[in-house]
Formats: C-alpha cells, structure tokens, sequence
DNA sequence: AATTATTATCGTAATTATACGATAATATCA
DNA sequence: TGATATTATCGTATAATTACGATAATAATT
C-alpha cells in the first residue's frame, strides 16, 4: 500500500512535495545545472556528461518535466530542453513560504 | 539497480537531493507543520491529526530526523520531537543558492 | 511487581523509483 | 528512397518507499 494516503493531505502539501520528488535525485540537479549553464538548451549533451546511461537520463528528464520543472520541445531527431523559469520560481516561492511560516510559529528551543 | 550511481554526482547534489527526499511526502511536510505549531514539541499528538497509522508516522519521523530537519529526545514513555531550526534554515539557504545561481547563468527564454 | 501508556521496531505486502539494454520512432542527410 | 543520428519508449531486474498490524521496548503509575 505504498503512497495511497496522499489525496487526504492539502493541495499545497502535496504540490510541495511533488516539486521536492523532482528535486530528491542528484542526477536531477545536475540537469537542472547543465541546463542552466548552457546557453542552447542542450540534450544529448547531458548524456555525455552525466554517468548515465541515454535510456536513464531520458527518464530523469521525463520526471522534471511532468514536475513542470523543465520545458521540451522537438527540434528535428533532437530533443531540446530548457528550464521553466515561471515555475520553478514558484518552487522557490511555495517552499521559502513554508520555511517562513514554520519559523513565524515558533522558534523556541524545545526538549 | 535503483538509485546506485548516487556516488558519482557531487556532494552538493547529494546532499541538496537527501533534503528534498525528506520533503518529499506531504505527510512529513505536514509533521513539520504540526511540529511548528505546538509550542511544545508534540509526539503522539501527530498520530491523532494525520491519517495515517502510528508505525508509518514513526517511519517519517525518523526520516526526518535521519535527514537532520528534525530533533528528538526521550521524555520518559513518550518521545518529543522538534524542528531543528539550524538545519532547515540550511537547506533553505542551499536551495536558494541554487536557484539564484542557475538563474544567474542564464534566463533567456529557449526552443 | 504488575499494569498501563507511549513509541519504536519487525515482518510483510504493494507500489514506486532507478537503471540498463534493446528497440522503436523521428527527422535529417546522402 | 535509404542510411544515419538522436531520442523516446519498452521490457526487465533490483532496490527503495510506503503502509499496516503485531510485537517489543521504555518508563511512569498503581
């Protein structure tokens, strides 16, 4: 019964959450920072750099861009991708939110 | 081979990756809320509010706490946990660096 | 000492994630 | 049209996650 209790938690939690699974593989990072780095929203160049095999870089890339992490569009046999600026400013936005209110609760030492 | 090639990605990464694992379910997203809100440092209380058993919210408990965002101490039979303010205002400072230095290579729009 | 209350751990099952090789799909180029 | 290059998808294996009930561990209370 893995992962079937989410629909009773809050859309925000949930939206978070999903933006933070996006986030929880280092290997999604790493995308996020080639395509950030190259001017040209490379593709196949990401398989060169990375330790992974193509049809594994391909999934990873699939998972950011169903998070809405990334764009993609096809560019004759290549693929190109480049980062949704919009949506991951909302990520930063939605999480420095939670921290903010966390801390606004309370920040007393405890235990 | 699920999730093996971890060790060839920086440690930034990794550890940038561990954080967001751990607010990767929105039941922890919601601990942590409730941990915040209770000026004392609730235990079973977190049991009563979500909907899930009392074994799975020990799980994510101590996945939090394994990630660090948590502390917990034993207060006679029961146990009281908190938010570790330092650890997750750490994060919290690594994602934005993150953000602002991947926007700083680069904001053109792209494809 | 026995009971009670609270929490952690164990055992288990189902689902998801991760990774790869192989293959299919797509479009460019000869 | 045929060959080539690039990427997505399929199939599969392994590992991790999520969830629960049952049980063990811990300490306060009677």
């Amino acid at each position: 019964m893995a992962s079937a209790k989410t629909e009773e938690f809050t859309q925000k939690e949930q939206h978070l959450a999903a933006f933070a699974k996006a986030l929880s593989h280092p290997a999604r990072i790493a995308i996020l920072k080639i395509l950030a780095q190259q001017n040209a929203c490379i593709c196949g160049k990401i398989v060169e750099v990375l330790p992974l095999a193509q049809s594994t870089v391909s999934q990873h890339l699939k998972e950011l861009k169903n998070a809405g992490l990334i764009d993609g569009t096809v560019d004759g046999p290549k693929s190109c991708y480049c980062i949704n600026w919009k949506a991951f400013a909302k990520f930063n936005a939605e999480f420095n939110s939670l921290f903010s209110s966390l801390k606004m609760q309370n920040e007393k030492a405890c235990c």
